[in-house]
Parts: C-alpha cells; structure tokens; sequence
DNA sequence: GAATCAATTCAAACCGCTTTGGATGTTTCA
DNA sequence: TGAAACATCCAAAGCGGTTTGAATTGATTC
C-alpha cells in the first residue's frame, strides 16, 4: 500500500493524500479525518526511503565506534550511553545508525556518512586531546555533538561532558580528609581526554594540601579489570603503599578490589577505594547500599541529553554551539574509611 | 556531485555512468576507466538514498534492543556481540540500525521496520521459551536470524547458538570429576532460552552421576554483580553449603567471587567456580593464566557469524533456514581445585 | 455585479539513482 | 553482400514520496 493507491482509493490526489497525513494547514478537516482513518485501516506507512530522498533528510543519526587496531577493546560504557541515545532517537522516529570500523578509517566512514547522504548528524564519542574529528566534521560539514570534550581545540563546538576534573578533585579531597596522604590514582589510558581531566583533578587536590605527587602512584592503562589488577598489586608492593586508591570505573575496581584482598588486606579498612561510577545497568554499584564510594554520573543519561542536542543542532543549524557540563554526584558507600593507625 | 553532473562532465548519458560503475558488462573497457577516474577525481559517490529508493533494498540490517519495563537492564554482551556484527557488516556495505525500544513496542518496530522498508532482514536478539518474535517475523515476511534458539518453536527457523546445554554439562561435569558434589548454579534468569539450557546440562551431568539436585542450590537471576554475590551469600549460609559453583557470566562471577572471599574462603581451595567466559573484550578473564576455569566462547565471534548468516539469507531467500551450533572450548584455570577433605 | 480573496484541491516537477527498451554503428557469417 | 549478431550507448520510465504553481469554487468586498 502505497501513496498513490491510497489517494486512488480515496479519489484525492497524491498532494492532498500526503499533505493530509503531514499536518499541512492547507486541507479540509473533514478531509483530513477521512484520510487519517484511510491510512489506519489499509495500514499505510510512508516508505521511508522514499521521503528520504524527497526531503533530503536522512532522518538518522551516526554513531563511529572504531574498533582499534591496537587495543582491541569495546569500550564498556558504550551499551549504556546507546541505550540512553537510542530511546531519544524511538521517541523522535530518527534512526540509529552504528558503524563499527577499524580506526585508521574513522575519517572516511565519516566522509561516507556525509556524502552518501546517510545520516543527519553524528555522536563523536571518546574525544582525545587534540582531537582530529572535530575539525575534520566542521570542515566537511556534518552536524555533530561531542560525548566529552577535547582539550586544546581552539573554535568552540557542541559537547556534552561530566565534570571529570571536577570529581576526581572532590574524591581526592575526601580522602585525604580521612587523613589519607597516600593516595593512587588508577587511571584510564591518559591520551584519551577524560583520563587527563581526571588526573588534572587528583592534582590539584594534592597540590592544594601541598601532597607532592608521587609517580609511582599512577597509573594509566586500560579500564579493564585485569588492568586495575596489575597496577594495584604493583603499588602494594611499593615500600610505602597507598591507603587510598581513586579507580577509574566500576570495571577496573573489581582488579583494585581483587588485588586489595589478595594481599590480605580488608577494603574499607586498610585501604579504601573510590570509583568513578558511570551507573552502568549491569554494574551497579550496589543498591541500598553502595558498595564503593563512588563518584557517580549516569552515562545513560549523558547519552539521551547528547541526543536530544544533537537532534537540536540538527533542527536548528543556526543557534550556535550548545555545551553542557553535568556534576557528578559524590555517593558514600562502604569502601571508605579514616587513614589506618600505623 | 551527483550522477547526473558527472555524467555531463564525462559528455555520457546517466545510463552509461551508472553501469559502468556498477561493473555492468555493455560498456567498453576504456569507456570505464574513464568513469571510474572522473568519479574519484571528483570525489562521486552515489546518493545511498537514491539508490535505495531506485533498488528497493535497504542495504541495511536492524537490531531490535528491547529496554525492559521491569527489569531496566541493558545486557552487556550486546555490546561485543554488536561489535563482531558490525565489522561484517561495514566490510559489505551494510547499515547497522539499532532500535532501542520499551518491549512492549517490540512487535510494533518490527512491523514497522518491515513496512517503512528501513531493513532487508533483522537480528533476533535474547530469545525466551515459545518465543513470539519468530512467528511474528515470518508471518510479516522479514528475513531474520536469532542468536540464540527459542525451545518450544515448531517450524525451522534460521539461529545461530552456543551449546549452552553441553557447555554447562562438562562444565558440571568437570566438578564432579574433582569429588566435587555440592554444586550449585547461579542461573540467569530461567525465561530466557539459554538459562533453560544451561539447567538442563547441569541437570544431566548430575543425574548421570546418580545425584539429585537440590533446590537451594539452584539460583536464577540477572546476570550481575550484585545478583551473584546475593544468590552465593544464601548458598553460603546453607547447612550444607556448595563447594562448587557454576556461575552464567564473568561478571556474575565478580560477585560470586565477592562473597566467596568475604566468607572468608579461598576460591579454587575451599570453593570452586567454573564460569561461562563470553569472551568480552573488556572482561577478559585473565591474558596468560586464565582466573576463572570456564567454558569459553566468544560472542564477537557469534556476531560476526550470525551477521554473515544474516546477509547470505537476504542474498538467497530461496535456501531453507540456516542453523549452527558453536561449541564453547574449556578452559583451565585458577578458580577451580579438588574438592577440599573433611 | 465585477473584482478580490480565502479555502481546497490537483497536475506536474523533482529528489538521484537504476533499469528497460530501443538506437546506432560494427562485425560476423552464410 | 545482406542479414544476423554484437558492442556501445542513450532516452525515458520508474522507485514513492514532497513541494511548487496553478486551477476551481464559493464567499466577501466595494
């Protein structure tokens, strides 16, 4: 069932058919109603491929997951943030449409988006420092919105970011008011841009109090669990281990936490652990109870808001760049407690 | 630039362009190079619209992701599993469209998916028992393949599995052979088809050894940390608690693993864990020494299969219905020991 | 009562590509 | 040598919608 054979069926024409179902002032009520009901009971959907082509719209939205070529690593938080843009997408009948490509073609899939007409706008997700896309997009002149922020970009852009620096600062601090002094941080790989804001955080809380830093405390690697693992068991074997650990997500606390009892020490007690709690759906931290203390920040949030802006640029190209930066919540739980005696 | 431009450029009809991109044999070699290097010359690629709109296929594959009204979880093998596809689909110029939608719209995106024309074919994802989807998809005549099977489904249908039923049978098995003889299973939830299989292994091994199960010992649940270490801790606390356990993911494992040690007991010594390992990319279970004996294999890999699958049913509609089993490999590893003496 | 106007409706062009059905000039072959 | 076969290329008709510009009608204005 098609436009044509509806208009047939109901002895309009084409124009009025579709401009009926549309909204368009310029039609009959009592049409309007006879066509509306038509299109119910033959169960007509416009052929979306057709009023793509028409409008010149893609009606769809693209997200870039590079799988690298390096680190062969599906970053966790992305089922989350996804599943927070995706229900944006549902709610306003645009598509998602997720490329999975090897990094070294992130560029051309992006200029294939672009040219072939496939999508209306991107998500750019996990920016670097100096990140290459968002020239790049401004320049072949693609909507888009980035997931996070990249230090040292000059123009400004759209970005929808969780105050990383922001977090790790208050984290450190509320150590070191348990009168921790030797705190590790157990970072994400550190060319990303929120690993960088994360340990600018840390830093300055340190500096703050007059804490020089110390290098043998932090780490940079992947999140992943095996990851905290190693780096926590390196540290406690340090002449002077950390009393206090920051880790870098849910993921990487599960080695931190692993490593931690493994040495016979009682999380909580001997050390104590602080995470940054991304509110994952499959990793919660907790319930009643948060197990770790944890700055939190949903990223399924974060990803419904970056949608919904992007779905803004998209209407609206005019309106200059949006930008918003979320607080993450500091949340209590069980994994802290006051620097032991000794 | 668009075809119609190129064409005037080349002083060549639209027709000739086309075919002569498009590999068609009634156009002179010459003539072809010729095309072929104006079009990238001047940068052409074909309006992905357009040639939907002319073809009538969509050149793209839909992946349904229900968003539970009750339990609000976004699975995580969804991620690396949509990884693996993904790749094989970039590699053949396919879309990836993900819906995420609240479940009860499922049988209406489906319909919708099919009547809009966005998709040649879907993905069936999370299959339970009498699974409606199936029916619901050949009757509205969507090509599609499930990862997974639904038990209780009379006609063929195109899947792609795991034998779960014999994973968790040497698996349990495998305890057995240690002297191990209260085991237990810390099940996922038991609608869906895979739990109900995996059961159905644990239980065979065990019959075949002449024991009978014993209720306290079976737990069903989501797949989580929290769910894991909950259903372990009531294990634990038995007269006769388990000193062996089964569990249905590594990050169900995390948890198992947590109240395990937090009873102050040894894994691999006092209790043993054998875990299903999806393989996920950012939940390795060890990179030398794997930590957690398990039956292992790989969801990326199961993507990319039930993907190729996927496009070479699109291609060849005629060919019954494609099925395969993948069979998961055991792996040795820390977590698992002879039953302890006394 | 002619001119103006608003309310409706429609025919036809268009979006950018594919594909059918010739057209044209060249070979091949009896 | 004339007909059939081939190699190349093109005009035009879709694909299924949207949108422009014009037509029709009845009501309103002066």
């Amino acid at each position: 069932m098609n436009l044509k054979e509806l208009a047939t069926r109901l002895g309009l024409s084409p124009t009025t058919v579709s401009r009926a179902l549309n909204g368009y002032p310029e039609v009959n009520e009592t049409t309007r109603e006879r066509v509306m009901a038509a299109a119910k009971r033959h169960n007509y959907h416009p052929n979306t491929r057709a009023i793509r082509l028409a409008t010149g719209r893609a009606m769809a939205v693209g997200h870039v997951i590079p799988i690298a070529t390096r680190h062969e690593i599906v970053n966790p938080v992305f089922a989350d943030f996804i599943a927070g843009a995706g229900e944006c997408y549902s709610r306003n009948n645009y598509d998602m449409l997720l490329s999975v490509v090897p990094d070294d073609d992130e560029d051309a899939t992006y200029r294939g988006l672009k040219s072939k007409g496939n999508v209306d706008g991107v998500i750019v997700h996990a920016p670097r420092m100096n990140d290459h896309r968002i020239p790049l997009l401004r320049e072949i002149g693609l909507p888009f919105v980035v997931h996070g922020r990249a230090t040292g970009t000059a123009d400004p852009y759209c970005w929808l970011d969780v105050n990383n620096r922001r977090a790790f600062q208050r984290a450190t601090e509320f150590l070191l008011d348990l009168g921790h002094s030797r705190i590790a941080l157990v970072n994400g790989l550190e060319f990303m841009d929120f690993a960088i804001r994360r340990r600018t955080g840390y830093l300055d809380a340190l500096a703050t109090r007059g804490i020089a830093p110390d290098p043998d405390l932090m780490s940079s690697d992947e999140m992943t669990e095996i990851a905290g693992y190693r780096a926590t068991l390196a540290m406690l074997a340090l002449h002077s281990p950390p009393t206090g650990i920051l880790a870098s997500s849910m993921i990487s606390a599960m080695g931190v936490r692993r490593a931690v009892e493994g040495a016979g020490l009682t999380v909580g007690r001997d050390v104590s652990i602080i995470i940054h709690d991304d509110d994952l759906s499959y990793m919660k931290n907790g319930e009643d109870v948060p197990i770790f203390t944890a700055t939190r920040s949903s990223v399924r949030e974060a990803g419904r808001l970056a949608a919904e802006m992007l779905l803004d640029v998209i209407a609206n190209p005019g309106n200059g760049p949006q930008q918003r930066l979320l607080e993450a919540e500091l949340i209590i739980g069980q994994s802290t407690g006051p620097v032991p005696k000794g």
